[in-house]
RNA sequence: CGGGGCGUGGCGCAGUUUGGUAGCGCGUCUGCUUUGGGAGCAGAAGGUCAGCGGUUCAAAUCCGCUCGCCCCGACCA
């Protein structure tokens, strides 16, 4: 590519809407251009940079059985009825009509699509396991969208689905579904992604795992363990919190005039936040009962393990509600509330915690002197707490840090929430009819792209991976009116194009400064100059990006050695992705 | 959806308080001089000042409405 002629300006000042490196280097670098909020095109340099990955995804996903299928990005309505996605997803599901007033939609994920495809192709036992792959758009309506490419509202994602007749079938293809996922994250240059236990959210099934860049740009909170590897992420992640047994002292109602928050109560009694109980009304669980949740006072209530408890959305539930069941808000209190009218569901930390202060549902009193095992007995426990950093870890005696990462990916088991709602059956070899056992598995390619660009930098530009490089090698001339530097810089660059090198040749007469800054932006990550002063010795001068370090050589060694950095430097990054796993 | 900020040539910004018919830097084009980390000089092109409506002799500037973008929160297979 002659960069003359190359499609998309690059800036030497900052965007203003740019707030992460990346999103600043897409922009300034001539890779992404914004055309409405979460909505981006491709230049060439970007979109060379997400077909590289996509290659790497695609040869990865045929190495495990994988075969490539394209579904389309309008699907409609009845289909998603059949699934019951439908009703249940909200506006970020994009809904449009034809012209003949058809309900139509912008598949935010394509779940259903597979089983209306498979369900009439895969009929029998001898087809199974069978895992269909697409890399595709897909669109959600975010309700804000940011970062660059790293939460966008339409994006390319690489998906996959898996069938299978049994649960062991599908348990030993998800862990061969990690392993090369593990190996993608590595051939991008990025080996330090780790998979962590995750929620499953409205995919539904139960077992779901997501993989990680770790890096303070990210939008999720990971629960990381120091001593034995426990990676979960904040939304499902368990802890050990100490617990505060005392010998239970008589229930005591006090005077607390105006005291509703936990802290203000705490102050105003003169006992720490952690011997108080919290009270959490939300509206309201499958069954349309509201739901009043308890956890101690010094910790959060976690709604997405709740979520899963009261089988619904927890939404904060408002003063009458609260009112309805029998309790004051400000100072509610589990005993005295009719449990036909409200579910009340407590937190584990409650249990090991005495002499707690609870409201007393009565306004302006509290009780001092709680006791789970005493005042409401018969009571059963169950996780709803948000870990916090330094609780111990629930697999070994260490302790739980917070970290931030990015998803680059994620695999989740869905059972036969889709096989069995859609109807997909199967003969079994004894004739019997049966529903397969489905798992699905996802990579957003822009995202991806984005997090490389996030970790693998410096204040120039990005420092792309051999592997992913939107060009393996970039000449520089510089002085370029000189016809002696024209004539070796084009025989260089065509030399390499010849070889079968990706070659950015820099054909502008531009100033060295303004070729320099230019290709740092592009991040190539090798770098062959020719100049008057080079020449003159008779050499060609190379330059790598990422160590910085720089040479010389002959210009008839230039094709081999440039292959040679090349081999290694793929050979370098396909034996980290070898290891291990 | 709540809170906040901002919309002025491709990019970064000033001008808005106090209304007078649009400016700076970068970039682009032409010429000359330059050539190892974003050159110098000279000339040039490019803007319905987000849009609509109002006030006024006169609106980028004042008033109203709408739209868009960014940030925080809610939300997020």
């Amino acid at each position: 590519m002659r960069m003359s002629q190359l499609v998309g300006r690059r800036y030497k000042e900052r965007p203003a809407e740019a707030t992460l490196e990346s999103h600043a280097f897409l922009l300034r670098g001539g890779y992404a251009r914004q055309v409405a909020n979460g909505i981006y095109s491709l230049l060439p340099p970007g979109l060379r940079v997400a077909a590289k990955i996509e290659r790497i995804i695609r040869e990865e996903m045929d190495r495990i059985g994988g075969q490539e299928i394209l579904m389309p990005v309008v699907l409609t309505r009845e289909l998603w009825e059949e699934s019951g996605r439908y009703a249940d997803v909200g506006p970020e599901l994009a809904r449009f009509k034809d012209r003949g007033g058809r309900d139509l939609l912008l598949a935010m994920t394509h779940e259903e699509a597979v089983v209306h495809l498979c369900r009439d192709e895969i009929t029998s036992y001898k087809q199974l396991p069978a895992m269909v792959y697409q890399i595709q758009t897909k669109f959600r309506d975010e309700p804000r969208s940011r970062g660059g490419l790293i939460r966008v509202r339409e994006f390319t994602m690489k998906d996959a689905y898996s069938f299978h007749q049994t649960q062991a079938d599908l348990d030993a293809y998800y862990e061969e579904c990690a392993e090369a996922y593990r190996r993608i994250f590595a051939r991008c240059g990025m080996p330090e992604t780790v998979k962590i236990q995750s929620d499953t959210g409205m995919m539904g099934g139960k077992v779901a795992h997501e993989f990680m860049l770790l890096c303070d740009a990210g939008e999720d909170t990971i629960v990381a363990c120091d001593g034995c590897g426990y990676l979960a992420n904040l939304e499902v992640a368990e802890g050990r919190i100490a617990p505060l047994p005392e010998e239970p002292a008589p229930l005591e109602k006090v005077h607390t005039p105006g005291k509703r928050t936990i802290d203000e109560v705490a102050e105003f009694l003169g006992v720490p936040p952690e011997r108080t109980a919290k009270v959490v009304f939300y509206d309201s669980d499958s069954e349309g009962r509201p739901v009043m949740a308890l956890v101690r006072g010094d910790v959060e209530m976690n709604e997405t393990k709740l979520a899963k408890i009261i089988q619904a959305m927890p939404e904060m539930a408002d003063d009458a509600t609260i009112r309805s069941v029998g309790a004051e808000p400000g100072f509610a209190s589990p005993m005295e509330i009719d449990k036909d009218k409200c579910r009340i569901i407590v937190d584990h930390t409650l249990a090991g915690a005495g002499n707690l202060v609870c409201g007393a549902n009565e306004p302006d009193y509290h009780y001092r002197n709680f006791n789970l095992e005493r005042d409401l007995p018969g009571t059963e426990t169950v996780d709803i707490a948000t870990v916090r950093e330094g609780d111990g870890c629930p697999n070994c005696d260490g302790s739980l840090e917070l970290k931030r990462g990015i998803e680059v990916g994620n695999i989740f088991q869905l059972g036969r929430k889709y096989t069995e709602s859609m109807a997909m059956t199967y003969l079994e070899e004894n004739g019997e009819e049966a529903y397969p056992i489905m798992g699905c598995y996802g990579i957003g390619v822009g995202r991806l792209l984005s997090s490389v660009m996030e970790v693998k930098r410096d204040k120039f530009g990005p420092i792309w991976p051999i592997s992913i490089a939107p060009w393996q090698v970039q000449v520089n001339a510089i002085g370029l009116d000189n016809e002696e530097v024209r004539a070796a810089a084009e025989k260089l660059a065509g030399d390499l194009s010849a070889a079968g090198l990706e070659v950015l040749f820099d054909d502008r007469d531009e100033r060295p400064g303004v070729q320099f800054a230019d290709a740092d932006l592009l991040g190539v990550p090798y770098r062959l100059i020719v100049s008057p002063r080079n020449l003159k010795q008779g050499q060609i001068e190379w330059k790598r990006r990422d160590t910085g370090e720089t040479g010389f050589i002959e210009p008839d060694e230039a094709v081999e050695t440039a292959q040679r950095w090349i081999a290694d430097g793929l050979a370098a990054i396909d034996a980290v992705a070898d290891q291990a796993g």
